[in-house]
RNA sequence: UCCUCAGUAGCUCAGCCGGUUAGAGCACAUGACUGUUAAUCAUGGGGUCGCAGGUUCGAGCCCUGCCUGAGGAGCCA
């Protein structure tokens, strides 16, 4: 007889029918009740063990952790809380837990604490819930893109270029960093390196998902990125996973449509697939708030917020028209903006969050921002001032997508290049998109765990990911 | 990288103006109890006060440097 998944078993009517399970420990109560969790669901199972027909020193080596198997009858609960348990006939230990080296307790942990030990932690309600939400969210991406006849690219995670200039790299050697080659010039000789030429892990996909959008019109990357700046914050990661679609024959308004309707799209379907763990994560959401001054709080419980970010539509505006309404905020005039606000600067994160949490207390698109302040391949608007990009702003997350609709006049692209000082001899595959049939095209880059965090209401950023990489932090 | 705060038992924290043998709750062990829901009750063990210097008759507490963590900022997704 092979164990059934505990999320199966809470589906049975139960009529005292023979169940085996296997799962591991979480509270052993009374000396009596086991709650049994295997992962299938967050919720656990009772077990009830009538001690007297069990040897006592079977059951002095139960304890939270330790994984048993357990057959017995499954009847409706006599007790309160739960509506199944499985009256145990026979138990067997599988892997003994010691209580008094196992780390986790039947008592709430503080995240920072779980985070160092992030090989256990995936064993709390919190965080099954936080990777089940996210397990779902990378599987609807995929299905919404192929859906929408998108071509998934494997962009590749080792490159030679550096184009975007977005962020620190990660260099990628094979050179022995104690005998380093030199030239006669006394510069490190790359030419013996593996490639022959400085390499380093990729900042983005956006570039190669570019060059795919001109043979199949619509794709999409969705793989790890790295970035070796030197950012602690609770939205940051030195190893992070970005979905970047591109289409061609798109301009910035249907890459907007595309952006929002795909968010939608996310957000509505944690809600239809994991309602238990979004139910759990708001309520510990809600606790942790409690600790905090209410001006810190979320304007609404987490449940509320995704199902309003799922009706109202996003507030589309131009980033001129951003500055507008921020220079004549009653906030501005009563001086209480750190940062004077003034047109061509890049917008701080106090005047997004007036944008999106004050001005319009909903998702926010911001376009067309001066070009002085985005990257080189952004279309250039007629003004000549700023380029065809947008930001995606969200609450409590600030920016989850940039994008842009991508320059795709040859001369154009050259020139910009020039001014940014960026090797066209360098770039001549990426020139060649707008030298062989060139079309306007978009696309746009989502920042994957700032999505799982918005959808599961975590603050900090390493707690969305199984294993967050982060300055000094290389752990597991 | 900059600014602010923190580091005391396995965990979460208290520790007064620098003064005797550093405390609590939870966890753990032992016992009692046995339809519990982080069970309850009783008893008990458990400390390099982040590290290294310094001031002082005396430092968990004051000073300096470093390490680690958190929050904010910058960079961004």
């Amino acid at each position: 007889m092979k164990p059934i998944l505990i999320k199966n078993i809470l589906q049975l009517t139960p009529q005292s029918q023979t169940v085996k399970v296997s799962g591991w420990v979480r509270t052993f109560r009374n000396n009596q009740f086991i709650s049994l969790n295997d992962g299938s669901t967050i919720k656990n199972l009772q077990i009830v063990v009538d001690f007297q027909n069990f040897p006592e020193e079977l059951l002095k080596k139960i304890h939270t952790g330790t994984s048993i198997t357990v057959t017995g009858k499954l009847v409706p609960s006599l007790g309160k809380g739960q509506t199944h348990e499985v009256v145990a006939e026979a138990l067997d230990i599988i892997g003994e837990c010691s209580p008094e080296e196992y780390p986790l307790q039947p008592k709430k942990h503080s995240l920072e604490f779980l985070r160092e030990i992030a090989h256990l932690r995936m064993r709390t309600t919190t965080f099954q819930s936080v990777f089940k939400v996210r397990s779902g969210l990378a599987f609807a991406i995929h299905q919404y893109f192929q859906q929408h006849g998108f071509v998934y690219i494997h962009s590749p995670i080792i490159t030679a270029s550096d184009a975007e200039g977005a962020g620190e790299l990660f260099q990628v050697t094979t050179l022995n960093l104690n005998n380093i080659p030199k030239t006669e010039t006394g510069e490190v000789d790359f030419s013996e390196d593996f490639f022959g030429k400085p390499a380093n892990l990729t900042v983005s996909g956006q570039l190669e998902a570019e060059l795919a959008a001109m043979a199949f019109s619509k794709v999409y990357t969705f793989g790890p990125t790295f970035r070796a700046e030197n950012s602690n914050t609770p939205r940051h990661l030195a190893e992070f996973w970005m979905i970047e679609p591109e289409m061609a024959f798109y301009e910035l308004p249907d890459n907007m449509d595309l952006a929002e309707d795909m968010l939608k799209y996310l957000i509505q379907y944690a809600f239809n697939n994991f309602p238990d763990e979004l139910e759990f994560l708001q309520q510990r959401q809600s606790e942790e708030e409690k600790q905090k001054p209410q001006n810190e709080r979320s304007s609404m419980p987490l449940l509320e917020k995704l199902n309003f970010c799922i009706k109202e539509s996003f507030e589309r505006l131009t980033y001129t028209q951003a500055i507008d309404i921020l220079e004549n905020s009653s906030y501005n005039k009563k001086k209480k903006f750190q940062f004077p606000v003034q047109w061509g600067m890049d917008l701080q994160t106090e005047h997004e969050r007036y944008l999106v949490e004050k001005e319009f207390n909903k998702p926010v698109i911001l376009t067309d921002y001066p070009k002085a302040i985005k990257a080189f391949y952004m279309r250039q608007n007629d003004d000549d001032k700023t380029v065809r990009a947008m930001d995606i702003l969200f609450p409590g997350i600030g920016e989850i997508i940039g994008g842009s609709q991508r320059e795709e006049r040859l001369d154009k692209l050259e020139q910009r290049m020039k001014e940014m000082r960026i090797s066209a001899k360098d770039m001549y595959w990426y020139l060649d998109t707008r030298r062989f049939g060139t079309v306007p095209h978009s696309g746009f880059g989502l920042g994957f765990e700032r999505l799982v965090q918005f959808v599961t209401g975590m603050s900090n950023i390493r707690d969305v990911i199984p294993f967050p990489r982060t300055p000094k932090n290389c752990e597991f």
